[in-house]
DNA sequence: GACAATTCTGTAAGCGCTTACATTTCACTT
DNA sequence: AAGTGAAATGTAAGCGCTTACAGAATTGTC
């Protein structure tokens, strides 16, 4: 067993360190918790026996006694691609500043998979979440309520009283591009969408390309529906059904830009000219959507404003106070290349 | 105070289920813990006073307790892009179907950072963690090491007894990519590698490419080298500075998919031909490779099967087995688009 | 040098849960 | 009806830590 110490050196507590100084267990505490209360000389000791037995407090005991864990946690409903990750990554940089540490866990889109993560990061000690949307279990919601956990919705807003949101407006945003894509002389306009049942954004951003098309007097019922699961590949072979029709659309918009990459894929294999023949359009603005070729067209939203306000908020929350939350947050639309006008032969 | 239940509703415990269910609160334990210890009818009382109650058990409680906590950690170099997410994945999966819950933590390449988030995780209950290559301090090998914390290096494999790698020949699988670029009859060529110091990876990367330039009999002092942090901008930017070079480059190799996406598009933001011009080459197969344009002919890595071994390992020495290692996993050439043979001009 | 004010340290009571062990209950035998 | 073993349940001792409180040591003051 060279993975080992040994076969019976058990792992040092609290008690062993304070025997090893010389003192009592609640003076190594508070060398470990509150340094200043200690003399300068006992420290010293303290800490050198700390070094010398490796010791490291154990999370359970101290979270039982202390009655506070210092963590928060997240559930997304992905890890798979870079969706949540910037956003994620400036929600824990802002809890890292104040010592807090963050878990995540993710619920692969299936609310029942969320609830358990979010039994799972409570049981874990997470004083506070971060979830993403609003649609989850009536029961999700209502243990959160009963285990007092503060929680924010991102990625979506919604005003209703007692629930805290940290997002955007993805039905407005959505429409905002469609009306672009309606201005540009558009008519035959398709949209791949992720599984709207169980994801309010999803639904948001549909309703979204429906207004925008009533705005321009075109009826919504034209619109080509491809509804498929979150994937590069999903939106390759979507996007290859959608050019099986006929007529072909002239705008394939999509519910995010993992759609939209994998779209744009399906069109290159095609030679389709992106956006000479075909227009493609994402949402959310991750990483990819630069450097895919086309370059895409999409919804810019705040990402890291949104991870950073979360933090804020639910800092906020744990303390007992109210959260400021100032309303929606901005979006706008990057323009890349992916998006042009209507070509004359199918629209004429 | 919406939020709240009431001000003063105390979190249920254990106790408050066994009074409300007239139990005591081993029978309670044993239902939550082992259900067929209990009778069925005492089940039923008992489930439906959680229920009523709202009750979850608390982590650090039965953590202290129970001296096991059913979780394992890995902490990857970042979170921020889809590297490791797919194997991350499959870990995951693998122990979420033994009922063992997966943390994660970022280190951001920094092995200090990493050496606190190892050590935050298993304050965090962290029975066993995965980790990326074998560089870190050697206070967070001293640490494993007298807290017992089984772990395994992925992404790296090493023959050195008492360490467990699940993972691949970093150098030989660079280069045997390599050997394929100077085939094809590239002789100026450049490599753009990540940071070397603190990762052994970035270096056996590196040395793969020196090894195949000494078996061709091409001096590797010829080799024009960027060393540069992790990301698209890095390689964008990174690849600028080399074609801004006389002569440039035929051949730009990348430490990973990561950098050569930027070299990527920093090629079509200059309008060179890749791989007419210039070929580009990256290292992980990761999702983007296959959407950038040209498609990124790199090398393929076993994201799945390490992260699924990896989490097979772990189990196996936490229950004080031993792990079979079978050596280092096969990698392989993911042919696309970016690499093709070196132009005559440049060549002549 | 005695006394108060201040700083530091120790004592000990839990935190909410699991589990070894003891006890009770129950279904069968005889 | 008493006796038996198995199954179900209860009792209570911690798990390793924090923290209120009390007590000891140190410092400053007159």
């Amino acid at each position: 067993m060279p993975l080992q110490t040994g076969p019976n050196t058990p792992v040092p507590t609290l008690e062993d360190v304070a025997k090893r100084a010389g003192v009592s267990t609640a003076t190594v505490s508070r060398c470990m918790n509150a340094p200043k209360m200690v003399s300068e000389k006992t420290r010293q000791k303290v800490m050198q026996a700390v070094r010398d037995l490796g010791y490291a407090p154990n999370f359970g005991a101290r979270a039982l006694a202390a009655r506070r864990t210092g963590t928060f946690g997240a559930v997304i409903p992905t890890m798979d691609n870079a969706i949540f990750a910037r956003g994620l990554q400036a929600f824990q940089h802002e809890l890292g500043q104040a010592g807090i540490t963050t878990l995540v866990a993710a619920s692969s889109y299936d609310p029942h998979t969320e609830e358990d993560q979010i039994r799972t990061l409570v049981a874990r000690g997470a004083e506070a979440l971060l979830l993403i949307g609003s649609d989850r279990t009536p029961e999700a919601y209502a243990f959160l309520q009963t285990q007092k956990i503060p929680f924010v919705n991102t990625w979506t807003y919604e005003d209703r009283p007692g629930r805290v949101c940290i997002g955007f407006d993805n039905r407005r945003a959505m429409a905002m591009l469609a009306r672009e894509v309606l201005a540009l002389g558009h008519r035959n306009i398709a949209y791949i969408t992720a599984q709207r049942p169980d994801n309010d954004r999803a639904r948001a951003r549909f309703d979204g390309v429906c207004d925008a098309m009533r705005a321009a007097d075109v009826d919504p019922a034209t619109l080509m529906i491809e509804e498929v699961s979150y994937g590069i590949e999903q939106g390759r072979t979507a996007f290859g059904r959608l050019m099986d029709r006929t007529p072909h659309p002239t705008a394939v918009m999509c519910g995010n830009d993992v759609l939209a990459a994998g779209a744009l894929r399906e069109a290159r294999a095609r030679g389709i000219a992106v956006p000479d023949q075909v227009s493609i359009t994402g949402f959310d603005d991750i990483d990819i959507s630069e450097i895919v070729f086309p370059a895409l067209t999409t919804v810019h939203v705040p990402h890291k404003d949104m991870g950073a306000r979360a933090a804020r908020a639910l800092r906020a929350m744990c303390d007992g106070e109210v959260p400021d939350v100032t309303g929606p947050l901005d979006t706008w639309i990057a323009w890349r290349d992916s998006l042009g006008p209507a070509p004359r032969a199918a629209n004429g």
